[in-house]
DNA sequence: TTTTCCCGCCACTGG
DNA sequence: CCAGTGGCGGGAAAA
């Protein structure tokens, strides 16, 4: 059965919406055809959003969770500074070092109250001791900056950096990031919320073939499995399925009819008028794959399989056993801080970081003798 | 019904 | 003051 090549009568279709064709990872797939490629060198914020077609309140998301992984960086108002897909994994190890750091010396975070600090159990951070008064008056100067849905994306691959063959559930994941969603006492935190970010964060990531979104082998809870750099890089977003070369038109949206805001409809120059035809340039990816040579089997694809993670997972994972043992007493003290919180003790943390601090264990020694070996120039 | 998550209001930020 | 940013969550499409 030949795949239906056009719908039209969808798509022409004024009334038609499709949730779909909208979705920030389509959005993001498209944003990175246009910037990935040779020549590139800064993206403006107005220019994207006029070639893709969308509101810039849109960017920003797409912005936001690229410049975590070292993809884009700020250079200036309006401007970021385009890195490419050879910078993540350069990123990918300052989030790590990051992360471990955090851990450790976070124990002690009492009032430093600043910088990205990986505050689990969300909120707050710090403070917040135990029920002093109402939470609002005696915040810094705006934790806003903890709440970014740039610090989530940085916490987020955190939790598949530091651990090994991933496969971590949505909930494990919006436990860990975000507090706890059924926390008895008090915090009626509103994570319930928040996980939408989550799910944005997955879009993008899914777009780039960073992580696959999955679910567990039987239990049919959603999960997502990290794919590493081998995903993404040299073939750049694979196109989902056949081009969507289909951009978002201005006035089309049914949801817009009463444009309250006329935004800047007749952008600068812009000249392309013709709307239903994008230049399809996703196909041949350009040549200069990332020097991703030896591909280094990335870590290894021998995945659970064996052990699968039940919808509860038990506290203490048995761990694989193949861990070195050299790196033990060092990860002794890890450990030993990781089961030591002091404020929020939750559970299912402590446990997901004793994880963590094992795979970490074990990941160590082997980029130890991967280093060695390829160790050149 | 629940899960996923788009849209855009409007508070905040940096000039 | 203003334009650029970007939390945040309502509520509707998708499963």
């Amino acid at each position: 059965m030949s795949s239906v090549a056009h719908r039209e009568s969808e798509s022409k279709n004024p009334y038609y919406y499709s949730r779909k064709e909208k979705s920030l990872g389509l959005l993001c797939s498209n944003f990175l055809n246009f910037y990935n490629q040779d020549g590139v060198d800064s993206i403006g914020l107005d220019d994207a959003a006029n070639r893709l077609g969308v509101e810039r309140r849109r960017i920003y998301d797409i912005v936001n969770i690229l410049e975590s992984v070292g993809v884009l960086s700020r250079k200036a108002k309006n401007q970021y500074f385009w890195k490419g897909f050879s910078a993540i994994p350069r990123a990918l190890d300052e989030l790590k070092e990051e992360a471990l750091r955090e851990n450790f010396s976070t124990s002690g975070v009492f009032h430093s109250a600043n910088v990205s600090s990986l505050n689990h159990c969300g909120g707050p951070s710090n403070s917040k001791t135990v029920r002093k008064d109402k939470p609002s008056v005696s915040n810094k100067v705006d934790n806003r900056k903890e709440k970014s849905l740039g610090l989530l994306t940085k916490n987020f691959v955190k939790l598949f950096i530091c651990s090994h063959e991933d496969l971590i559930s949505l909930d494990n994941a919006a436990t860990a990031l975000l507090g706890d969603i059924h926390d008895p006492t008090a915090m009626r935190n509103n994570s319930a919320a928040k996980v939408r970010r989550l799910y944005d964060i997955a879009n993008v990531f899914s777009s780039m073939n960073l992580i696959e979104k999955t679910q567990h082998p039987e239990s049919r809870k959603p999960a997502f499995r990290w794919l590493g750099i081998n995903g993404s890089s040299k073939n750049g977003p694979t196109s989902l399925e056949f081009n969507d070369s289909k951009r978002r038109v201005f006035g089309a949206e049914i949801t817009n009819t009463l444009s309250k805001k006329s935004k800047s409809e007749s952008s600068i120059d812009c000249n392309s008028n013709e709307k239903a035809d994008m230049p399809m340039l996703m196909k041949h990816n350009n040549s200069k794959d990332t020097h991703d040579r030896s591909s280094m089997e990335q870590q290894g694809r021998y995945s659970s399989k064996g052990f699968v993670f039940g919808p509860f997972t038990p506290a203490s994972v048995p761990k694989v056993g193949d861990s070195g043992n050299k790196n033990e007493r060092r990860v002794k003290d890890l450990e030993d801080l990781a089961s030591y919180r002091p404020q929020y003790h939750n559970q299912a943390l402590s446990d997901l970081f004793a994880h963590y601090v094992a795979a970490w264990k074990s990941w160590n020694v082997e980029v130890d003798e991967k280093k060695q070996t390829q160790e050149v120039s």
